[in-house]
DNA sequence: AATATAGTTTTGATAAATCAAAATAAACTA
DNA sequence: TAGTTTATTTTGATTTATCAAAACTATATT
């Protein structure tokens, strides 16, 4: 129970909470191998620093099965994910950044800025519910609200949707998002999805029509939109 | 010579720069005692870090001596105090926040924040030259216009002077500032200098009267002004 | 000069976070 | 079920930054 977390507790609880919240039940646990993965270390290493997580009460550790977050550790995980994006969406809107860009400037900027001016960050943004890449903005309690949106791999063939979340932070990827007008608020249609051929075609800005592969579509969240 | 130093390296470089800065040459060598006293660390500490810096050539060091930076040192170290001042500018200017809080936010952010980020920050308060306590801050290669002016201890007695720089952080000091209306900007005129009652007795905003100690006086550097 | 004092360096330990590689457990395969 | 593969844990070292306390140096005092 360190008092002030360091900032890799905070990048491994971090990373557990995302993890866990990718699982369609989100109580999963996580294991090892993906966790020391995810983190950039050797899988020692995550065993090593787990347990000293779950001594101090904030992970429950399986041995050879995995971790989950207790709700203390859930907490605090969703707190940095708070300051990451809070941190994005300024960096974006405030200093005009690129999208691409702001993932990695915030990764260290969440470690090194107080609740004040996060607090404050929050309030010249209006208290925005979601970060550039969609991702939902954890309120001052660690509270998220509940996100489950079908993706364009899911999404009914036809429908008017609109893109609300990009599961990926990649740069080069959200380069090709954005060459692609596929950026959150974008108003699309899937025109065609060929699993064997692993193409979803789609009708975007101005008509035009991007193809994207399946792995990619999976990565666009949407929701059905009325025009 | 640590590709990217680490905060440590950091905060030993700025702390060297600004003893040395604080002395008339200039070019002093600053004693391990003050170096381990402004970082809050035990001298044997300071010794073996001061050690290694000299390794790595950023700074010259003289056992039982002290310490002193080389040229690259000093550049890394200006450049330090760059980030960390256009950061408290930034903070008081487009955050808000009060001039006694932003420099120990400014103490973590300026590890964090990349070029990239400062560059901006930069460019959207116009290449501001003084941080909101009236230091200089260094251009982007580290060069720093040099300041010599005089304070309220040293100026001429009845001449009109404007508050230019206060070279204290410490909060309540700051705090007894803002409630005198002494902070950079503000018009005033010695009155009375007493070195035996260790007072100076200044007039300031809407012809009030303040009276402050002789080591306070010289914390406020001035320059003399016309009306 | 002899001694006291203040400042500095050395030495030995410690905590946090990591890796490499050996050991072990679980899962899969034939 | 026996053997192989994969994932995980252990063990032993390493790096960075730190402290406590002993040893030392330089300077000041009488």
């Amino acid at each position: 129970m360190p008092m002030f977390p360091s900032s890799t507790v905070e990048n491994y609880l971090k990373t557990i909470y995302m993890a866990q919240s990718a699982e369609s039940d989100g109580n999963e646990l996580v294991p090892m191998g993906q966790l020391s993965n995810g983190l950039g270390v050797v899988p020692g290493t995550a065993t090593t620093m787990v347990k000293a997580l779950a001594e101090s009460g904030l992970v429950t550790y399986e041995p050879y099965a995995g971790v989950r977050l207790t709700a203390s550790g859930l907490k605090l995980a969703a707190l940095v994910l708070r300051r990451h994006r809070l941190m994005e969406l300024f960096l974006v809107q405030v200093l005009g950044m690129s999208w691409d860009e702001v993932h990695e400037e915030a990764e260290r900027l969440e470690h090194a800025a107080s609740d004040r001016v996060i607090d404050r960050i929050d309030a010249m943004l209006g208290q925005p519910s979601t970060d550039p890449h969609g991702d939902p903005i954890p309120d001052p309690n660690g509270a998220v609200s509940a996100q489950d949106y079908p993706t364009l791999l899911t999404c009914p063939v036809g429908a008017p949707v609109v893109v609300t979340r990009v599961t990926d932070q990649d740069a080069e990827f959200l380069r090709f998002l954005e060459s692609s007008d596929l950026k959150p608020g974008q108003a699309v249609r899937v025109e065609i999805r060929n699993s064997t051929a692993d193409q979803v075609v789609v009708r975007g800005k101005n008509d035009r029509q991007i193809m994207i592969g399946m792995r990619a579509a999976a990565k666009l969240q949407v929701v059905p939109s009325d025009a």
